[in-house]
DNA sequence: CGAACCTTTGAAGTGACTCAATGCGTGTGG
DNA sequence: CCACACGCATTGAGTCACTTCAAAGGTTCG
């Protein structure tokens, strides 16, 4: 678990008075295979949080039509379940999507950590309010661009992830999303997404070998998703120097 | 102050000690007319958050293109720029809609706070990730949904956030943003939301007087907007009990 | 080797956008 | 006190991005 929740970079780790209080946190560390839905929305009780050590999550949200959105995507370090805490029943369904490895520990144990280790609870503080802004990128990246922007946007965003969780990330990465669910993210159908991803492709802006993809002009891609990396702007010195 | 943050009702008043803290972490008590720029996106250094005593706010980002999404409404009660902590630089730009009272803290006495009073952590943790809940549902009307379902869920979300705040709420309230606004909310041209205003006026759903709106059929419309009320699931007995 | 799932492509339909113009309410200066 | 400007709401016409419907080709895995 040590440096678990340094991966961001800029986060000093944890000392190890605070890495044995979040182990105690964690009860159980548990693997699960893809496709297991660790939490089910509008039903589970969220007296669960998880903290992933290695492999790829997402939250979703099912719509009484039936349609569903990924509003989220948790890689190596992060905390996930954030926004179940404060309700009754989850309004999440969170989901394995890659073979993972995560610690699982109860709400309620919260409070002992931040009663215990006020840093504790500042990273946990830190961590949903960067929730917060990358939910609204993400919000303004599908209501107020295209569809090419929008893919574009979703790419550079689990790239730029992609890299911090890996040591030397290569060329070419695993999107780790089949197509319809890259439609359940940025709002569009599949259709849409194959159309989309052929036209970056044709652009000469991306390539693609199965769900691997290249980014070939970081540049332009970053200017037609109107994306920005919010992973480089991170500060953590507001309350790292105060403890 | 007291008992701003128990305006979601099933949150349990503070503390004297509390109260205490809040307030001397809250230097400056400020009034404010509609229109002005507490925080400029991309710009400002976020080392300042805000709560809520009286009015309206709401938190907009701007794309390099110049299009805007307003991705939040504040109103009493609430904990205001959440969503830049972690930065550099401030990711929402953060505006008064109605003349406003609202509470000036700086952001590096959290850490005082949360180390004095871990319940004061527990409450800022919380409102972080009640945020991130209704970011969730925002993005999933938006991705997910045609523009009259949108307008229907904001339209209900708004008026559910006005019912918290107000007493004895009557049967109209002002919506309170222009439909250009409106538009930048759920992702529509303003002309779209002039339409569909109509539409939902034709259909006996809903009735306007200038920016006064009336909900004549809550059943219908919550159907067709697909609307939760995630205020009626707050659970925070999970926290409170402990302390 | 077949089933299940994913990707890819075509054709037709539609929700929302853009462009364009009028009407309305309010505040302001002559 | 009225003329005018300004911001906002409303409406029409034409276009386009994306959806829906339909079908075929690939890939993976038991």
């Amino acid at each position: 678990m040590k440096n678990l929740l340094a991966k961001y970079g800029t986060l000093s780790p944890l000392t190890s008075d605070e890495t044995e209080v979040i182990e105690n946190l964690s009860s159980v560390k548990v693997t699960c295979e893809a496709g297991k839905d660790l939490v089910a929305g509008d039903f589970d009780e969220p007296d669960q949080l998880f903290i992933v050590e290695e492999g790829r999550l997402f939250a979703s949200l099912e719509l009484p039509s039936g349609d569903r959105a990924i509003t989220r995507l948790y890689y190596a370090g992060d905390i996930v379940g954030t926004a179940n805490v404060p309700f009754e029943h989850a309004t999440q369904t969170i989901t394995v999507n890659a073979p993972s490895t995560i610690y699982v520990f109860p709400r309620r144990h919260l409070i002992e950590a931040f009663t215990d280790m006020p840093r504790i609870a500042a990273i946990f503080y830190t961590f949903a309010a960067l929730e917060s802004a990358i939910l609204n990128d993400r919000l303004v990246s599908v209501g107020r661009t295209r569809g090419k922007s929008r893919l574009a946007s979703l790419i550079l965003e689990i790239e730029a992830r992609h890299s911090l969780a890996v040591p030397d990330p290569g060329k070419a990465f695993d999107i780790g999303l089949t197509q319809t669910q890259i439609g359940e993210a940025i709002g569009l159908t599949s259709i849409q997404v194959n159309r989309l991803f052929r036209a970056l492709d044709e652009d000469g802006l991306i390539s693609r070998d199965k769900s691997e993809i290249e980014i070939l002009d970081r540049d332009r891609l970053t200017e037609i998703g109107q994306f920005r990396n919010r992973y480089e702007d991170l500060d953590l010195d507001w309350f790292d120097e105060h403890f």
